[in-house]
This record gives structure tokens, C-alpha cells and sequence, in this order.
RNA sequence: GGCCCUAUCGUCUAAUGGUCAGGACAUCGGCUUUUCAAGCCGGUAAUAAGGGUUCGAUUCCCUUUAGGGCUGCCA
């Protein structure tokens, strides 16, 4: 059988971590099946549905690289064929008028029997027919329900696998009532579970971020939060976890989905965030992220590319190096007044001039041999030496290594803080 | 309340009748480094409880407990 699967988000709100696992799960079944993914904007809720909340999907989902493989459909334009399948279960007497008089219709539910969800997830789960009662189909406004429009666009699309999160269980067997009343046949059906907050309550507002653009904004790579979301609730059988999307598609399949309901969890979402950005080259990091590298270096980033976690994080680790001038607390200007400290700043002032030529491999090599041949000829200890000039150079006590302090900073900033240090 | 789903380290998970219960994140310790990160190496840490079935249960069955979902003329 063709695969054939879809994503079907309503525009109510901003695009959900909890919806974007769903949309992968299909995608990626949809590769690997060689199948199509398509979408459909659930949008017959006109009081709740916006355009600003379909644009935010639609970014969302192309920032992610989960595209649909066809035009998106909209479920609101497809009113006049909803109303048709209406009127022919009006016809078979399966369905019945408001008794009230209002465009109300209603479906006659089987009143006894079980029905089973062969749930390609959970296995099969049963629900007896008495438990239901009649549902609505078209409501007393004139629109159409969900559970009905999402059978008969089901149906029509073609849809092969329905792939959705476990809160749809429930409204299973009412659907598999209308697949079976309007002679469709049965698409196969997949529950996944839930993500949930920290506290274990379904994932919020409340647990922070919980739509795609506040991680964008924080400056989360898609591919970090696409191969995270993709490990929550699913593992491949070779249990490799830094996994590119393509790659995902060809492992991915639905027997290794967990049964099991998952905790959001940020840290390993950051570290995979920062395991992505050590994966991009340094130039595809400044490129991608103009902003964010305004006024910063390729030789710069470079530096400190390694060390950051989020994306956000460039300024201020770049800072160090950027800084026009720095400003020292009373406690470091004694530490610097130390007749060591001096010895050591007037060593390499006058050695400076050593290091800035050649590419910036080699300043960095003879900005190190600088550094030894000071700590050689002062005979003084690596810490005496390396602690009072990181000081008088950023007022920091910790921070990215001298070579490249000394090299980035450039003979003036050195020269002239070192002589101000000098001066205290 | 009713119906349904689920239950392995703090977290994500592997192992479906026989493993010292494995890995990853976090955490802790060590190495490295002038420092902080990063990196490398190592440690702590789990089968919810009780009954069965079985020579043998994380694994199969039942009960309890806990968590989650649904219970709309929302989707």
C-alpha cells in the first residue's frame, strides 16, 4: 500500500513542541516508506482560527524542514463535500435531523458490539459500543464537526497511516463508526504518546517554552530541536542520537515508537544544540547568523564556536574580544600593582611586537612561544605570569585562552592596557 | 465518577523468558589547560508494589498504586 500521511494542525495558536513531533513522526514515516506527506489546515473552527497562527505554522514547519510534499488543503473550503456525505447518510438513514428543528444532524451510533483499534503503537484497544452515544455531525450553526470532517478528508486525501498524538484515542472509535457507515475503508491508525512539562502535566505555556519560535528565537538550530524531538519516544535500533533529518527518515519506522508517555527535557535538548553547532563549519555559522556575528570575526568565532550552547550566546562570548575598554575593581588594581605582574607586562610589550605577522595559525603559535619565553626568562610560575595578564587584558578571571586574547586583541588594545596596568 | 492508555537510573531510553539490567543527558570524581568552558577517562544511580505462570521473569497474566488522555454542537 502507498504510504500516505498527513499533519492536520487547526490555527488556534502558535506552532506546539507537542504538534511538531507529530508532524515528524509523520514525516520521517513518510520517507522512509518512500510515501507522501501532506497538509491540512483543520480551520472549520472559524471563531478560534487566524491567519497570523497559520503563517506561524507554515514558518515553523518550513524553518524545520518538514515541508509538505503537496499544496497544503484547507479544511474550511471543503464544506461543500462534508455536507454532501451528510446528505447521503441522511439518505441511508444513518444519520437523522435535529428533532428540534435546527440544521443540527446527528449520527445513530451502533448501539451494541465492540469496536478495536488495531493502534500500530499501542496494539489493539477496545471500546464497547453502549459507551458512546449518538454524535453530532453537523452543528445546530451549520458547520461541520471535527470528527466528521476529519473522516470523510481523511478518506478522500487518500490518507494511508494516521499518525497522531494518544489524546486522539477516544475519538478513534467515533471515527472508525463513520469510516464504516460511509463505506471507506479503514486507514491504519497510530498513537503517539504525549510530551510532557517537567511537573508531568501535559506540555504548556506554563512549562515555558512551548511554541517552535520562542527555541528559534533563543537560538535553538532546527536541526537540534528536530533530532531531540525525534529521539523522545523513539530510538533506532542502533542507538546512534546525533542524527541528521535525512538520516532519521531511513531509520525512522513506527515499531520502535515508545509506548509511553515523555518529559521535555532542556538539557539534553541543549546539549544536542551545542553538538549541531560544533558540527557547522565556522563559515557557515557567521554566514547563517549575520546578526549575531555583527562586529564579530570569523577568527573570532572560531574561538568560540566550541564552547557555545545556544546561538544567542556568540555576543557574549565574543565580547571578551571586543570590548573598547575595560574597567578594574580595587581589588584587582592592587593585584596588578604586584612587582611580578610589572615584570611581566614589560616583557611583553616589549616582545609584542614578535607576533602580528603571518596567518593567524602562526601569531597564534608565536603568541604561545611569547608567553613561554616570559614565563622563562621572568622565572616566574605559569600562574604568576598568565593570572595578572588575563586581568590587566579583560578584567576577567577566566575566559578563552592568552594566545588568542593576545593575537584578537591586537598590539594596540594589548599594548595600551598593559600600559595602563602599568600605571596603577 | 465513567471509558481508555502507560509504568526500567533524576530525565530520554536499550534489553520482550536466561544480560554483571546496556547507552545518552544531567550529576560526581580524575586527566588536560594559565583560567573557565570544551574534550578525554571513570563513578553513583533503575525494572512502582503484591500476587501468580515458569526450572527461570524487566519481559506473560491478575490486582493494587501512580501518572497521563478523553469525557464539547473545540480541534
Amino acid at each position: 500500500m502507498a504510504v500516505r500521511v498527513r499533519f492536520a494542525p487547526s490555527p488556534t495558536g502558535y506552532l506546539h513542541i507537542g504538534s511538531v513531533r507529530t508532524a515528524l513522526f509523520n514525516y520521517l514515516f513518510a520517507r522512509h516508506h518512500g510515501g507522501r506527506f501532506v497538509l491540512r489546515i483543520e480551520d472549520t473552527d472559524q471563531e478560534r482560527s487566524r491567519k497570523e497562527f497559520e503563517e506561524d505554522i507554515l514558518a515553523g514547519l518550513a524553518w524545520l524542514g518538514l515541508q509538505s510534499d503537496e499544496p497544503p488543503v484547507r479544511q474550511n473550503a471543503r464544506r461543500a463535500l462534508h455536507l454532501q456525505y451528510i446528505a447521503k447518510l441522511l439518505d441511508s438513514g444513518q444519520a437523522y435531523k435535529d428533532p428540534e428543528g435546527s440544521p443540527a444532524v446527528f449520527f445513530k451510533v451502533p448501539a451494541e458490539g465492540e469496536t478495536v483499534i488495531k493502534d500500530l503503537v499501542k496494539g489493539d484497544i477496545t471500546f464497547q459500543n453502549k459507551d458512546f452515544k449518538d454524535q453530532v455531525l453537523r452543528k445546530s450553526d451549520g458547520s461541520v464537526t471535527y470528527n466528521f470532517a476529519v473522516v470523510v478528508d481523511d478518506a478522500e486525501m487518500g490518507i494511508s497511516h494516521i499518525i497522531r498524538g494518544e489524546d486522539h484515542i477516544s475519538n478513534t472509535p467515533k471515527q472508525i463508526f463513520l469510516y464504516t457507515a460511509l463505506g471507506f475503508p479503514l486507514p491504519q491508525f497510530a498513537h503517539i504518546p504525549m510530551i510532557l512539562g517537567p511537573d508531568r502535566a501535559k506540555l504548556s505555556k506554563r512549562h515555558g517554552a512551548a511554541s517552535v519560535n520562542e527555541y528559534r528565537r533563543a537560538g535553538y538550530l532546527p536541526e537540534a530541536l528536530v533530532n531531540y524531538l525525534a529521539l523522545l519516544g523513539w530510538t533506532p535500533a542502533d542507538g546512534a542520537e546525533l542524527l541528521a533529518l535525512p538520516e532519521l527518515g531511513q531509520k525512522f519506522d513506527l515499531d520502535r515508537v515508545s509506548k509511553s508517555n515523555s518529559i521535555f527535557d532542556l538539557e539534553k535538548l541543549n546539549w544536542l544544540n551545542c553538538q549541531k553547532i560544533k558540527q557547522l563549519s565556522v563559515d557557515e555559522l557567521y554566514k547563517n547568523n549575520a546578526e549575531l556575528c555583527r562586529g564579530v570575526s570569523k577568527e573570532i568565532l572560531a574561538v568560540i564556536k566550541d564552547e557555545l550552547v545556544l546561538l544567542n550566546d556568540i555576543p557574549d562570548k565574543a565580547a571578551v574580544f571586543l570590548t573598547a575598554s575595560i574597567e578594574h575593581t580595587p581589588e584587582q588594581k592592587e593585584e596588578l600593582r604586584a612587582d611580578s605582574a610589572k615584570l611581566v607586562f614589560r616583557e611583553i610589550i616589549a616582545k609584542l611586537g614578535d607576533i602580528y605577522y603571518g596567518s593567524i595559525e602562526e601569531q597564534y603559535v608565536r603568541a604561545q612561544a611569547l608567553l613561554d619565553t616570559v614565563v622563562q626568562c621572568t622565572g616566574l610560575k605559569k600562574g604568576q605570569v598568565f593570572h595578572p595578564l588575563r586581568i590587566a587584558l579583560t578584567a576577567q578571571k577566566s575566559g578563552p585562552g592568552l594566545k588568542f586574547l593576545l593575537t584578537l586583541l591586537g598590539p594596540d588594545k594589548v599594548k595600551e592596557r598593559l600600559q595602563n596596568a602599568l600605571g596603577y
